[in-house]
RNA sequence: GCGGAUGUGGUGGAAUUGGUAGACACGCUAGCCUUAGGAGCUAGUGCCGCAAGGCGUGAAGGUUCAAGUCCUUUCAUCCGCACCA
C-alpha cells in the first residue's frame, strides 16, 4: 500500500491544472458567472504570511465549490505593486524599486502556486505595469475632467520619516499607520479627489449591497453624516457673521459665548487692542501643537477672549467670542455657539473661565397612560454633606421601585414646603434645606389606592440634610408603615439601585445639571414647553426666514488627499503651462511612464524626486506647444487598487480600460473577501471610484461588490500580534515544506475558527488534518486493494447524504470549519462500517462522493484519489454531489425523557411513533418511572423525533 | 464618550424554530499493535463525588414543563472612531 505523502502529489497536479488551464474562466460563458475576489497583495520582500493564506483559502474554497455547482466561475490575483515599502526595500538593497518588484512578484506567485489555488492566471494584473497604469492613469483623467479631482494648497498630514503627504485615511491615532511615525502638518500645493461630493452616496448605497453590519456601520461612522444647521450671529461692530454650525438649534437660547478655532480667518479682524498680543501668543501655541496633543480629549480646555461680542440672533444677547483650540478648523465652519448647560466640553470651558450656564432644555421621562389624571408633586434628592450620601427608600414589595422620598404637593403649599413635608413624613428627617430646583420635568405613570391613574409630574429638588434631628416616624399612612427601609447611599450606589425616571433624577442632580438629554424647552420665550426635537426646526425655521439660519448637513469625511511625494507610483498626468494652468494629458499621450532614474530616494521639500529630472519634467504643453512642465507628484498606492477588479474582466485590453460587453457579461464582484483593515481605506475609495465611473455610464453596477465579508486575524499562538521583531510569524511555505502538504495546512486554517473570527494559529492543527487526510487516503487504497464485501449498507448511504447535506449547507454559509468537522465525522463514521464489512458497489460510489466534498478543502489529493477510483477528467469540474432528506432519516430515534424539566433518561423509538406509543415507552423507562411514582402527572410535553417532558 | 462585536471544558471551537450543552479537533490517560512512523487501532476524558446524585455556557434576576438561545440589569475583554459642535 502506497502512504500518503503530499510531496509526491501536490506539485504534479499543480503542474497539470497549469497545463490544462483548468481554471480559466470564459468570457460570455451560457453558466451563470461567478465573481469569487479576494484583495490582492502587496509583494513585499519577505514573502506571504498566513493572513494571505487564509484569506485566499477561504476564496478557493468558495471558488471551487461555485465552480462544482456548475457557476462559470472567475477567481483572480494580481498584484498591488507601487507603494512605499518597495521604494524602501530597493534603496536598501541599492536596486530599482522595478527590479525589486519582479524578484518579490515571482516568488508571490510561485508560494500562491504551492498552496494549490485555483486563479485564472492569464488575467493577472500589475498595477505598476504600464499596460496597466495607462489605465489608472486615464481614470484619474475623467474625474479631473468632471471636477472631482482638483489642486488646492491646504495643510495636510505630513510624514517625516516616509517623507510624503498622507490622506487622512492613512492616519491612526496621529501617527502614519504604515511606519507609526508622528505626523506634522504641512501646508502644501496637494491634488484631492472630491470624496466628499458622494458622502451621502457611499451611505446609501450600502443599503442595495451585502455587507455585514460592522463593515457597513464603520463606514458609515467614518463618513460621519450629521444633520444640523448653520446659524449667523453678527458682531458687534463687525459687518461680517460669524457663522457656527450645530446639530442643537434647539439651545440657542442657552448660547453663551462662542468659540472659534485658532485658525479662524475672523480671529484677526475681530480681536480687540487690548486682546491682541494674548490671542497672537495662544495662536503660536496652538500651532505649534502636534496633532496628536491637539487630538487628546484628556488635555484640560484652553482658550483666550478676542475682546468682541456677537449677538445671540434669538434674544438679542450679547455674549463674548473665544479662541480655543478645542473647536477645529477643518470641521463645520470653524465656529461654534457654545451652550455649556448643554455639551460637556461646553461646560468644561465655562467652568474653567467662569463662563455663566443656563439650562434651557429639561430632560423629560415620560412613561404614563394618556388618560391619567395631572398631580403636582415632589421627589426630594438629599445629601448628608458629612457621610456625602444620599437618601432613598429601599421598599421590600417587588412591586415598588426603589425610590427618592418625595409625594404630592397639597393645595396652597408651595413646593418647598411639601418637599420638607414629605421628606419628614417619609423619613423622618425634619431638618433639610433645600438648595435648587432641577431643570427636570418627570411624568410617571402613577396608581392611588383606589387603582386610579395619575400623572405624576414631578419637580425635583436638592436638598441638604442639616442635623440628624428624627421625629422617630418613618411613614404617614398604613400603606407605607414597614413598607420600607430609609437607607443612605454613595452617587455610585444609588445609580445601580435607582430604575427608570429615579435614575434619570440622580444622573441629573449628580452631573451638575449638564444634560444631552432630550426634553422640553425652559428660559426660551417663545419656545418654552416645546419639546426640544420641535424647537429644533421651529427655530431654524424662524431665523431661515430672517436669513439668520440654513438646514444643513456635516460630514467627518474630508476630501481625498492624493499626492504623494514619492517616485514609486503612478505620474499623475498633468502638464502644467503657464498659459493654461493644468492641462490634462492628452488620451494618446497615456501612459506617462515613470521614467528610470539613479535617484529616487525621496526630499524633505516637499517635491517627488521626480522634479529633478529635468528632461522629463520640461515638455511641452498639449493646448499650446509652448514649454511647459510636468506634475511630479505620483498617485497614492490606494490608486490602483480602486479599480483593479474591473480590469480583470479584460485584462489584455490596449484599448479601452476593459471592453463594455465583458463588463456587461461579468458585471460586478459576487463576493469580496478582505480585510477588514480595508474597510475605510481601500473598500471605500474603490466604492467611490466606481460609484463615479457608474455616473459616466462606464460601469453597468452602481456599487462594484455585492457581497463583502471580512476574515478575521490569525494570531501568534500566545494570542498575541505576530510581528516580525517578535519572531513568531508563522510562514504557510514552511509548512507545506515540512511535509504536511498545501492540503493539510488549508484544512487546518479553515478549521481553525469561523472565517471572521481573530484567533491564535495552533500548530498541532496541522498534525490533525494531515491525520484526516491520511485517513481518506487509506479508505481509499483499501478499497482498490479489496475484493469486494458481503453486504449492502444504509448507514453507508446516510453517512453520505448528511454529509453532503451538512457540508453544502456549510459552504453556502461560509462555515468552513463545521463542514470540515462534517467530513472528519463521515470518515469516521466510514471506519465504523468499514469493520462491519463491505460492498464493493456501494464503498464506489461512497468513496467518490468522499472525495468530491472534499475537493474543495484538499484540491491535490482529492484529484489523485479522484484518478484512482478510476474517474476521468478533473475532480473539481465534477458535479457536486446532491443528497436526499429521505435517505437521512433513521428507523428509530431517540428520545429524551424529561421529569420537571431534569433529564431522567432516554428510550429508542419508532421514528414515526405515536404520541401514545412514545409516552407508554418513556413511562416504561426504569428510571423515570421512579421518579414518577407517587407523583401525579400534571402535564405531558411530546416533541416528535426529541424528547417527553413529564411536569409532576 | 460614540459605533461594532465577543464571553461555553485544560485548548481551538460545536449547538436551524427555546427541546439530551460540549459536535469536530488538539491535548491528556490507559490498553493493543507494528514495516519504529511527524505512525496506526481501541477505550476514556466538563466539574464535584466511591456511588447514588449534584453542579455547570462571564455575573445577578425573570419568563417557561424546558433557556447558551428570549427579557431586564450588570461585569469583563477585543476592534473601529474620537474635543466632529
Amino acid at each position: 500500500m502506497q502512504r500518503y505523502n503530499p510531496k509526491d502529489i501536490e506539485p504534479k497536479w499543480q503542474q497539470i491544472w497549469r497545463d490544462q488551464d483548468l481554471y480559466k474562466a470564459v468570457d460570455f460563458d451560457a453558466r451563470p458567472k461567478y465573481v469569487m475576489l479576494t484583495e490582492f497583495p502587496y509583494p513585499s520582500g519577505t514573502g506571504i504570511h498566513i493572513g494571505h493564506a487564509r484569506e485566499y483559502t477561504y476564496g478557493d474554497m468558495i471558488a471551487r465549490f461555485k465552480r462544482m455547482q456548475g457557476h462559470n466561475v472567475l477567481y483572480p490575483m494580481g498584484f498591488d505593486e507601487f507603494g512605499l515599502p518597495t521604494e524602501n526595500y530597493a534603496i536598501k538593497n541599492k536596486i530599482t524599486p522595478q527590479s525589486a518588484t519582479e524578484v518579490n512578484v515571482a516568488n508571490f506567485r510561485s508560494q500562491l502556486e504551492a498552496l494549490g489555488y485555483g486563479f485564472d492566471w492569464s488575467r493577472v494584473v500589475h498595477t505598476s505595469d504600464p499596460n496597466y497604469y495607462k489605465w489608472t492613469q486615464w481614470l484619474f483623467l475623467q474625474f479631473y475632467k468632471a471636477g472631482l479631482a482638483y489642486q488646492a494648497e491646504i495643510a495636510i498630514n505630513w510624514c517625516p520619516h516616509c517623507k510624503t503627504g498622507l490622506a487622512n485615511e492613512e492616519v491612526v491615532n496621529g501617527r502614519h499607520e504604515r511606519c507609526d511615525t508622528l505626523v506634522e502638518k504641512k501646508l502644501l500645493k496637494q491634488w484631492l479627489m472630491k470624496i466628499t461630493e458622494y458622502a451621502d452616496r457611499l451611505i446609501d448605497g450600502l443599503k442595495d449591497v451585502d455587507y455585514p453590519s460592522r463593515i457597513a456601520d464603520q463606514q458609515i461612522n467614518w463618513i460621519g453624516r450629521s444633520k444640523g444647521a448653520e446659524i449667523d450671529f453678527a458682531i458687534e461692530g463687525h459687518h461680517e457673521n460669524i457663522r457656527v454650525f450645530t446639530t442643537r438649534p434647539d439651545t440657542l437660547f442657552g448660547a453663551t459665548f462662542m468659540v472659534l478655532a485658532p485658525e479662524h480667518t475672523l480671529v484677526e479682524a475681530i480681536t480687540t487692542d487690548e486682546q491682541r498680543a494674548k490671542v497672537h501668543s495662544y495662536v503660536k501655541v496652538a500651532q505649534g501643537k502636534t496633532e496628536i496633543d491637539r487630538q487628546n480629549t484628556d488635555r484640560e480646555k484652553t482658550g483666550v477672549a478676542t475682546g468682541a461680542h456677537a449677538i445671540n440672533p434669538v434674544n438679542g444677547e450679547r455674549i463674548p467670542v473665544w479662541i480655543a483650540d478645542y473647536v477645529l478648523t477643518g470641521y463645520g465652519t470653524g465656529a461654534i455657539m457654545a451652550v455649556p448647560a448643554h455639551d460637556e466640553r461646553d461646560y468644561a470651558f465655562a467652568s474653567k473661565y467662569h463662563l455663566p450656564v443656563i439650562s434651557v432644555v429639561a430632560p423629560s421621562f415620560r412613561n404614563y397612560d394618556k388618560n391619567a389624571v395631572d398631580r403636582p408633586s415632589v421627589s426630594i434628592i438629599t445629601r448628608d454633606p458629612k457621610t456625602n450620601k444620599y437618601c432613598i427608600l429601599e421598599w421590600s414589595s417587588e412591586n415598588m421601585l426603589d425610590c427618592w422620598p418625595g409625594g404630592g404637593i397639597e393645595d396652597g403649599e408651595t413646593l418647598e414646603q411639601a418637599a420638607k413635608r414629605e421628606f419628614a413624613e417619609e423619613t423622618g428627617y425634619t431638618d433639610i434645606s433645600i438648595d435648587n430646583v432641577l431643570p427636570i420635568t418627570v411624568a410617571t405613570y402613577h396608581a392611588d389606592e383606589a387603582r386610579k391613574s395619575h400623572r405624576a409630574v414631578r419637580m425635583v429638588v436638592t436638598a441638604t440634610l442639616l442635623s440628624d434631628n428624627h421625629s422617630g416616624n418613618i411613614g404617614s399612612d398604613v400603606y407605607e408603615k414597614d413598607a420600607y427601609k430609609v437607607v443612605w447611599v454613595t452617587q455610585k450606589e444609588a445609580l445601580d439601585k435607582l430604575q427608570l425616571e429615579y435614575k434619570l433624577m440622580a444622573q441629573h442632580a449628580f452631573d451638575g445639571g449638564v444634560t444631552t438629554q432630550n426634553g422640553t424647552l425652559i428660559n426660551s420665550g417663545a419656545y418654552n414647553n416645546l419639546t426640544n426635537e420641535d424647537a429644533k426646526e421651529q427655530i431654524v425655521k424662524d431665523l431661515a426666514r430672517k436669513g439668520l439660519a440654513a438646514e444643513k448637513i456635516n460630514y467627518r469625511l474630508r476630501d481625498w488627499v492624493f499626492s504623494r511625494q514619492h517616485y514609486w507610483g503612478e505620474p499623475i498626468p498633468i502638464i502644467h503651462c503657464e498659459e493654461h494652468g493644468a492641462v490634462a494629458v492628452p488620451d494618446d499621450q497615456l501612459p506617462v511612464v515613470l521614467p528610470d532614474v539613479d535617484q529616487y530616494e525621496p526630499t524633505d521639500t516637499g517635491e517627488s524626486p521626480l522634479a529633478a529630472i529635468t528632461d522629463w519634467v520640461n515638455t511641452t504643453c498639449p493646448a499650446c506647444g509652448k514649454p511647459a512642465t510636468r506634475e511630479t507628484d505620483t498617485m497614492p498606492n490606494w490608486a490602483g487598487s480602486s479599480w483593479y477588479y474591473l480590469r480583470y474582466f479584460d485584462a489584455q485590453n490596449d484599448k479601452k480600460f476593459a471592453d463594455r460587453e465583458k463588463l456587461d457579461y461579468w458585471k460586478d464582484v459576487d463576493f469580496y473577501l478582505g480585510g477588514m483593515e480595508h474597510t475605510t481605506l481601500h473598500l471605500l475609495y474603490s466604492r467611490f471610484w466606481h460609484q463615479f465611473l457608474y455616473d459616466q455610464g462606464l460601469v453597468p453596477t452602481p456599487e462594484p461588490y455585492a457581497s463583502r465579508r471580512g476574515q478575521g486575524i490569525i494570531q501568534a499562538t500566545d494570542g498575541t500580534k505576530m510581528s516580525k521583531s517578535k519572531g513568531n510569524v508563522v510562514n504557510p511555505t514552511d509548512i507545506i515544506d515540512s511535509g504536511y502538504g498545501a492540503d493539510a495546512l488549508r484544512m487546518a486554517i479553515a478549521f481553525l475558527a469561523p472565517y471572521d473570527q481573530t484567533t491564535p494559529w495552533s500548530p498541532e492543527a496541522v498534525a490533525g488534518t494531515h491525520r484526516v487526510l491520511q485517513r481518506i487516503w487509506t479508505l481509499a487504497q483499501e478499497y482498490s486493494e479489496s475484493d469486494g464485501g458481503t453486504a449492502d449498507s444504509p448507514e453507508l448511504q446516510r453517512a453520505l447524504h448528511k454529509a453532503t447535506k451538512k457540508v453544502t449547507h456549510d459552504l453556502e454559509q461560509l462555515n468552513f470549519n463545521t463542514a470540515i468537522a462534517a467530513i472528519m465525522e463521515c470518515v469516521n463514521e466510514l471506519y465504523v462500517i468499514k469493520r462491519d464489512g463491505f460492498a464493493a458497489s456501494e464503498w464506489q460510489w461512497a468513496l467518490e462522493t468522499l472525495v468530491q466534498l472534499t475537493a474543495p478543502f484538499a484540491p491535490h489529493i482529492s484529484e489523485e484519489l479522484w484518478q484512482e477510483l478510476g474517474q476521468e477528467g478533473s475532480v473539481h469540474i465534477s458535479e457536486w454531489p446532491a443528497y436526499d432528506d429521505k435517505l437521512l432519516v433513521e428507523d428509530t430515534v431517540t428520545l429524551a425523557i424529561q421529569v420537571s424539566g431534569k433529564l431522567r433518561g432516554e428510550v429508542q423509538v419508532a421514528k414515526n411513533a405515536s404520541e401514545d406509543d412514545a409516552i407508554k415507552a418513556a413511562k416504561a423507562v426504569e428510571k423515570v418511572a421512579g421518579y414518577l411514582d407517587g407523583q401525579t402527572i400534571r402535564k405531558t410535553i411530546y416533541v416528535p423525533g426529541k424528547l417527553v417532558s413529564f411536569v409532576v
